[in-house]
RNA sequence: GCCCACGUAGCUCAGGGGUAGAGCGUGUCCUUGGUAAGGACAAGGUCACGGGUUCAAAUCCCGUCGUGGGCUCCA
């Protein structure tokens, strides 16, 4: 056996190495600048710790920071060095699971009294200290039962617990200075790698995500191989606090919440609802033009339909109140009306598709902590539909309805959204070969679509599977947007029946789907998504009108009038103060336009424009600025435009 | 719902066992202005709510409501 192997880096070339020479070694003589930047290394597709020996040919490839796999490795090792820390600091703690995460790290620790912000600086300092002392961390592979009475030892019944589920008989263990973790690694070469650390919250979690479990402390952080790095990071952190929906809802008076009136309920000012009304105006229309008809419904309803559509028996969070000894359900869902509505009628297989829209406003009793803003409330309205068709028409409706989110979401804006497939929970009604029918529908749909998806194994809604599409807000948290549900169960419990070509009753198929979803929360999305500055098209105030001086006022009515008739939405400002104030004033409400109107505009029957983002453009003629923006007053017809129309 | 933190003027926040402060905003007056803050004066707070400790509570303790970060769940 040649005491030499043969490696081969990503571009192909090779590199031969000592039998037994270190990843760190071969990374050495591929050069030193990228052994200082290594943080592991990928063996024939493994992770290997940079100190660990080459015995094999193989396909080698160096990890750096600047990779995905490098980062976690880089946050992991953060991770240990934080739990290193958090022990000598309360050597109570026991350290439980701690991994990387998109931006950094977290550790769950078991202490008898939780973390609060104020002990993040002194584990940071804590965490210096131990970067500074550049203790090499070493992996030991060792026996179960050996790491199980290391483990006694430090009555840690968490890692116990870890270690009964593997299920090889060796587990690695990685340690630096005092410190030891169950660990499957890789990890950095030292401590000293780990270069710009910063804590960054605290919040509760419970073990393993039960809430059947003991609630352990978290703390998130990150680290970053350069100073600018973590700087940059920060940065990103204000400009999310900066976008963030519920700030900017009160600085352009669009919305608020009420302690008094309760938890999770909008109040929406002018300019808020002004912007509701454009948006469901728009998505109305939309979906008129795509063949829905717009039904209306109740938003009470007697219990027992809420037993007969399944909901009750899911103990679906809703709100039961009582009218003269009956017991009706505040609408959580539009489903059961809609299908009233079909119900009334005898169908035949000629009718279908029919396609019900509703602005459908619903009510659920979501638990006090997980509301947020617009983005997670207890009252909303969705822009629903279903659409009941024959078996032959369900994939071909699926696809529209994908084809319709899309442009919607891209009308507004997002070009970047993900796409799961859900399938069925473990809480759900139906037979198994119905579920079955019903993914492959949705499957066969994203494959026309020419989609990429990611299975959420479980995720379905309890009465069938879904197609989920979510949104991103500013702190790149996902949040459930368009979402297309199959359903076979409703036609069941229902009884819902068309008249077939062959004279007898057949059972419909049943879509679900929302595509702005929740307006509130696509609101909320959608304010993050443009930092408040709302395109001209779907702006509630388009363009302020400033006069300079009180001589000025009539011809600033004068010019909003004229833009009035153009369908503009237009405010006069006609406070007194400074033009800088009013200007100043005025930007900070975020519009596309402010008009200044003075002496010389009047004479001339022109508006000086301040364009948002531009700046002073100059006067201009005020039919010449109308004709000029008047393009940007519509949505953008690209994703407005339906199959064939060539308008 | 659970863990932690927070709740002081419309907003952002300082203060903190001896009965309240700033800036911005608001109102009035002066100023009538040319592209991101003109000036003066004034109003505005049961210090979230309820209980307790104390001679004395905005401040300490408990509970409730609300908010935030998470967990869990969902549009």
């Amino acid at each position: 056996m040649s005491d030499q192997v043969t490696l081969t880096l990503p571009d192909g070339s090779e590199l031969e190495v000592q039998r037994g020479a270190t990843a760190l070694e071969a990374t050495e003589r591929i050069g030193p600048g990228l052994a200082r930047a290594a943080v592991a290394a990928k063996v024939n597709g493994e992770l290997f710790d940079l100190s660990r020996p080459i015995s094999e040919d193989a396909e080698f490839e160096v990890l750096t920071f600047d990779s995905e796999e490098g980062k976690h490795v880089y946050w992991h090792s953060a991770s240990h060095v934080m739990a290193d820390a958090v022990k000598q600091l309360y050597p109570e703690a026991r350290p439980t699971i701690g991994p990387a995460i998109d931006d950094g790290f977290y550790y769950d620790f078991d202490v008898p009294e939780p973390f609060t912000e104020d002990d993040l600086r002194q584990i940071e300092q804590k965490m210096q200290e131990i970067i500074e002392a550049e203790e090499p961390f070493s992996c030991e592979r060792i026996s179960k039962s050996e790491a199980e009475e290391l483990f006694e030892e430090q009555q840690n019944r968490y890692k116990l617990e870890l270690i009964d589920e593997v299920e090889d008989d060796v587990v690695s263990i990685y340690e630096h200075g005092d410190f030891v973790d169950l660990c499957r690694g890789p990890h950095v070469p030292d401590t000293g790698r780990i270069k710009h650390v910063k804590l960054l919250s605290v919040a509760g979690a419970y073990w393993r995500g039960s809430e059947a479990n003991r609630m352990l402390s978290r703390i998130y952080g990150t680290a970053y191989p350069r100073k600018q790095q973590l700087e940059d990071h920060l940065e990103r952190i204000e400009e999310a606090r900066r976008r963030d929906h519920r700030r900017i809802g009160r600085e352009l008076d669009l919305f608020s919440f009420h302690e008094e009136a309760g938890a999770g309920l909008v109040y929406y000012h002018p300019r808020g609802a002004m912007l509701r009304h454009l948006i469901t105006e728009f998505a109305t229309n939309e979906h008129i033009r795509r063949g829905y008809q717009i039904v209306r419904t109740p938003h009470l309803v007697k219990s027992n339909m809420w037993e007969t559509s399944g909901h009750a028996q899911q103990a679906y969070p809703m709100y039961y109140t009582d009218i003269e000894g009956q017991s009706y359900g505040i609408k959580p869902m539009n489903c059961p009306g809609h299908v009233l509505v079909y119900k009334s009628h005898t169908r035949s297989y000629r009718d279908l598709p029919i396609r019900y829209f509703e602005l459908g406003t619903v009510y659920r009793h979501e638990k006090s902590g997980v509301l947020h803003g617009l983005l997670r409330v207890r009252g909303f309205t969705q822009d629903d539909a279903h659409i009941f068709c024959r078996m032959d028409q369900l994939t071909e409706e699926i696809t529209g309805v994908i084809e319709f989110a899309d442009d919607m979401l891209r009308a507004f804006g997002f070009d970047e959204y993900e796409v799961f497939l859900s399938t069925r929970p473990e809480k759900s009604i139906g037979a198994d070969d119905v579920w079955e029918q019903a993914t492959e529908a949705l499957r066969g749909a994203l494959k026309a679509n020419d989609l990429t998806w990611e299975i959420d194994e479980g995720g379905g809604a309890f009465y069938g599977p879904k197609i989920d599409i979510k949104m991103k807000d500013a702190l790149g948290r996902l949040w459930q947007g368009p979402t297309i549900q199959c359903d076979f169960n409703l036609p069941e419990r229902f009884d819902m029946t068309y008249v077939g070509a062959d004279g007898e009753e057949h059972r419909p198929a049943m879509v679900h789907r929302v595509v702005l979803a929740g307006i509130e929360r696509f609101m909320g999305v959608f304010i993050e998504q443009c930092a408040g500055e709302f395109p001209m098209w779907i702006a509630p105030v388009q363009v302020k009108i400033l006069p300079i001086n009180d001589r000025n006022f009539e011809y600033a009515e004068t010019v909003a009038h004229r833009l009035r008739c153009e369908d503009m939405r237009v405010e006069v400002d006609t406070e007194s103060g400074t033009l800088g104030n009013k200007i100043r004033q005025a930007e900070l409400e975020k519009l596309p336009y402010i008009l200044v109107v003075g002496d010389n505009e009047e004479e001339a029957g022109e508006v000086a424009v301040r364009k948002r983002g531009e700046g002073d453009l100059g006067p201009t003629k005020l039919e010449a600025f109308i004709e000029s923006v008047r393009p940007e007053t519509a949505p953008d017809s690209r994703y407005c435009a339906l199959p064939g129309d060539t308008s």
